[in-house]
RNA sequence: GGGCCGGUCGUCUAGCGGUGAGGACGCCGCCCUUACAAGGCGGAGAUCGACGGUUCGAAUCCGUCCCGGCCCA
């Protein structure tokens, strides 16, 4: 009959056997080791066809991969399968990142349980430990992405540390150096005491914390009594003030502006001046300015240019340390210093009052000690001038970010831009490529390491200290992971990348950064789109973080519940994009659905001789075909196009939600329900082929569709499908074969109303399983009786009633019947004891249909609904009055009587 | 302090100008009917956060407020 039959080709690999039970386990182990045999994830060398290419986001050896990491590399591989299907060469690179400070932070923690101190290491020691510590950690994550069933392409497998990476990094710092964007310069930094590091803006946290405020009195320097009064939460940092500012508005102090004050502890005599940065409401309205150790001072100091720059008071610790500091109170970390600063002071009778307030704390995201603000000498990537055509970029639409709010967060960020520090007091990155000439005291940058002064030629160089911040390295990710500089190889092929794949909490750090990165140095943008995922939320609806410890380990999981499992409860129901749920109860319907895809396959092949052939192409419809055939490959047809639009549309958990629902209810509730008969044989054999060939063609269709969500039970049951190729892997994504057919879905639809009315009337009368009674239908026009009539087997069968009669209009209702009055007509039961009782549910629905008819006459009555709503809504709701009204006269005959409904009301 | 997002059945959510507000989980009832009890069938369950406004018509658009979450300062 159709194609199929002609398509006599032997099925290449044969059909496999299919286990009664799924068992997720050895299915995913055997597949991923077929697709790893088979080297189906390896991108060719030299394509011709447009490329797809996707850089996975590298994770950071700090630690291992958490359920958010799936659920990104769910999406990243949903796109990434679908683009391989579809035919393009498609390249998936993976790598992880060196991480460095939070490395270093966490290689430091372990050392220090074990009784060292990673500061006492030889940098030789130091470099292995962080070595080791990497490469445990970059296997585990490779084994944790294998398990996910990932199609990533090993064989390029990159490392942001890796001699390239460090090639790509000098190269691009020189760049930059050269062309004046990067500068060394004098300005205030985070730094970490604790990690003894500057840090960038990004790495702080600020958090509301509980603090004393204290009011100190600085005595006028005049001797006069008395003396101004400020209120600081930091009375140790009063040795670094300079001066007092006040607001220039604020009329308590008019008096005071300009007066010297005596800083207390020492003999400096500092002016009192205004400002605008102060707030006046404050405290007293009176700041202390201590420009070394706090950013708005520095900014004052900077706005009254005869201040003097005081000596430093801390050290890398941030202790008490340096001329500025008495001798008693040398090497006092700050929380004591604060105390002896206080005590000191109430001798001295200058503290006027404690007070306890709550205030917005900076604390290092890496090692969560308080940030110093210190002024230090560091390196910096002047940011504007990048900055503008990545806002470009994203303004005229060369890259699009999903979803698409997120755009006004770019904005306003790279609008408002810093300079970006980038140097690093740490061991565990890229050393900066700087070098000063002892000789001459030349200072250059240089891609390779140098040999000799390039102005004096002498030998003597002193190579920057620093290393670079790891995201100077990681914002060239999409091209530096296809091996640029070098201009061959990945690079020229497979760049720039498609999407981006990631948490927005990296927008800024990374996704922001790398766009500038891409423009500057490939003068393209890195990636087309960007798709942000949601965090996940655990059973008690707590985000899930390593912090907190709630999320389970990916391969526990996954050796629990299988892969496909995991990977389907991350992207069902729930949008991706948005924060969702994740614990056992998804879990579950995960699995829960594969088992239903399984059993479906099963049934399907139940029903598929040894010898057919794969499905070519749809099953040839005809005017004698079956209509639930029309209406299967018709909502296959809506189902394809909807995955397709959303796929393109990012919208992954709308394209999976279109297959569940279309494989469980459509396909397994209704579909296999109806051609159980014919399946059978019991209406022929031409009927059971037809059957056959539909039910094969759109389960094989729904794998296919399915593979890039659930990628080893679809590539299982494929092989037990007829089939032909090697992987499902490779096969090709499916196009438009069938279209809608909206015909047979509206009378199919028709069809399972009929039936879910009779079930719905079998459960409200308590009708026994095993009883198959009578039932009567009589229809609203004479299409529909002779729908009824064509289709009375199927509503017999599913509804489980027999005979079904279709009685004319006139015709008179058969006694002791429930009935239902539906849109397309009456439907009836035989009551099982044949008695005549109350109609609880027609009565119910009658006072329905009249409230919803009154609600609709209103709105005819209404004479603006008339005059200005278009004419198609009026016409629909005219027809709605009228098939309520006809509904509500013939409930109100069956109400009266079982007989033939009355003349007009 | 500024900004963004969200408030829809018990829970998670879809819908974003005309719907009888859709689904999933949970719940209730019936059913082990040979693909599937990890299942089938049926059902109950939502004044769409509050108040105003725009409109013939608002869950949907606008405003104010309340409550959550996130980001920036």
């Amino acid at each position: 009959m159709g194609p199929m039959s002609a398509a006599e080709t032997p099925t290449s690999g044969g059909r496999t056997a299919l286990a009664a039970r799924f068992e997720p386990g050895p299915i995913e182990r055997r597949w991923q080791a077929a697709w790893n045999r088979l080297a189906a994830f390896r991108a060719p060398d030299r394509p011709k066809e447009p490329t797809f290419t996707l850089a996975l986001p590298p994770p950071n050896v700090t630690g291992v991969l958490t359920i958010g990491h799936m659920l990104g590399g769910t999406v990243m591989d949903v796109l990434v399968r679908r683009a391989r299907m579809q035919g393009r060469p498609t390249l998936w690179v993976p790598g992880v990142d060196h991480a460095g400070l939070a490395t270093q932070v966490e290689v430091r923690r372990r050392l220090s349980k074990q009784g060292i101190r990673f500061e006492t290491l030889s940098r030789e020691e130091a470099l292995g430990h962080l070595e080791r510590w990497r490469e445990e950690h970059q296997a585990q994550i490779r084994a944790q992405l294998e398990a996910g069933g990932f199609s990533i392409d090993w064989s390029r497998f990159r490392y942001t540390k890796d001699s390239l990476a460090s090639r790509a990094t000098r190269e691009v710092f020189v760049r930059l150096y050269r062309e004046g964007l990067i500068y060394r310069g004098e300005r205030m930094v985070n730094w970490d005491p604790r990690l003894e590091t500057a840090i960038s803006d990004l790495e702080v946290v600020h958090t509301e914390e509980e603090g004393t405020l204290y009011y100190v009195r600085y005595p006028w320097a005049d001797g006069s009594p008395g003396g101004m009064e400020v209120a600081t939460a930091r009375p140790e940092t009063i040795l670094g003030d300079v001066a007092i500012a006040v607001h220039p508005a604020d009329a308590r102090h008019f008096a005071d502006v300009g007066r010297r004050v005596r800083v207390p502890f020492t003999d400096r005599i500092v002016p009192i001046l205004t400002d605008e940065a102060i707030d006046p409401t404050f405290g007293t309205g009176a700041l202390k300015v201590t420009p070394r150790h706090d950013i708005v001072d520095y900014e004052v100091f900077r706005r009254h240019p005869g201040l003097p720059m005081p000596a430093e008071i801390f050290d890398s610790r941030a202790r008490l340390n340096g001329p500025a500091v008495p001798a008693a109170w040398q090497g006092l970390d700050r929380d004591s210093a604060r105390e002896r600063a206080a005590e000191q002071l109430e001798r001295e009778g200058l503290l006027v009052k404690r007070e306890r307030f709550r205030h917005s704390v900076a604390r290092s995201e890496r090692s969560e000690a308080v940030v110093e603000p210190r002024l230090s000498v560091q390196w910096f990537v002047r940011m504007p001038p990048l900055a503008a055509p990545a806002i470009a970029a994203v303004r005229n639409g060369r890259i699009r970010i999903h979803p698409e709010r997120w755009n006004l967060t770019y904005f306003r960020w790279m609008e408002s831009i810093e300079d970006w520090c980038i140097s690093r007091q740490i061991l565990w990155g890229h050393p900066i490529p700087v070098y000063r000439c002892r000789a001459c005291r030349h200072e250059f940058a240089s891609v390779d390491e140098p040999t000799q002064c390039p102005s004096c030629h002498g030998a003597d160089l002193a190579a920057d200290p620093d290393v670079l911040d790891t995201w100077f390295t990681s914002w060239m990710w999409p091209f530096l992971a296809l091996g640029w500089p070098e201009p061959t190889g990945e690079v020229a092929h497979y760049y720039p990348t498609q999407v981006l794949v990631t948490g927005r909490d990296i927008m800024f750090f990374w996704v922001a950064r790398m766009i500038m990165a891409g423009l500057k140095f490939t003068g393209q943008p890195p990636f087309s789109d960007v798709v942000f995922t949601g965090m996940l939320r655990d059973a008690q609806g707590r985000r899930m973080s390593k912090h907190l410890g709630n999320s389970p380990d990916p391969l526990d999981v996954i050796r629990e519940r299988g892969a496909d499992a995991l990977r389907f409860s991350l992207t069902f129901p729930n949008p991706v994009e948005e924060d969702g749920p994740f614990g056992p109860g998804p879990l579950d319907g995960g699995r829960n659905f594969l088992t239903k895809l399984w059993n479906v396959g099963r049934f399907t092949l139940l029903h598929t001789p040894p010898d057919t052939p794969a499905p070519r192409g749809p099953p040839v419809l005809d005017s004698g075909s079956a209509l639930e055939d029309r209406w299967i490959l018709s909502r296959y047809a809506r189902t394809r196009e909807e995955v397709e639009l959303a796929l393109d549309a990012f919208d992954i958990s709308r394209a999976a939600s279109a297959l569940y629902q279309f494989l469980w209810h459509d396909i397994a509730d209704r579909y296999v329900e109806i051609v159980k008969d014919r399946l059978a044989g019991t209406a022929g054999a031409p009927s059971q082929r037809a059957a056959r060939e539909t039910l094969l063609f759109v389960t094989e269709r729904v794998l296919r569709l399915l593979h890039p969500f659930v990628p080893h039970v679809t590539e299982e049951l494929w092989h037990a499908y007829p089939h032909d190729g090697e992987l499902l892997a490779l096969a090709s994504w499916p196009g438009a074969e069938v279209s809608p057919d909206p015909a047979a879905e509206e009378a199919e639809g028709t069809v399972l109303e009929a039936v879910r009315l009779l079930r719905n009337l079998r459960s409200e009368e308590t009708v026994p399983a095993e009883r198959v009674p009578p039932a009567w239908t009589v229809p609203a026009t004479p299409t529909l009786a002779k729908l009824f009539a064509e289709q009375r087997g199927t509503i017999e069968r599913l509804a489980r009633v027999h005979p079904l009669t279709v009685l004319d209009p006139g015709a008179p209702r058969p006694e002791n019947a429930s009935s239902r009055v539906a849109p397309f007509g009456e439907i009836s039961l035989q009551r099982p004891g044949g008695s005549a009782e109350a109609n609880g549910a027609l009565e119910r629905e009658r006072e329905k249909l009249l409230a919803l008819l009154e609600k609709s006459r209103e709105r005819l009555a209404d004479p603006g609904f008339r005059d200005r709503a278009p004419a198609p809504i009026v016409r629909e709701q005219e027809a709605k009055v009228d098939e309520l009204a006809a509904r509500i006269r013939r409930i109100d005959a069956h109400l009266s009587r079982g007989g033939s409904p009355r003349q007009e009301p």
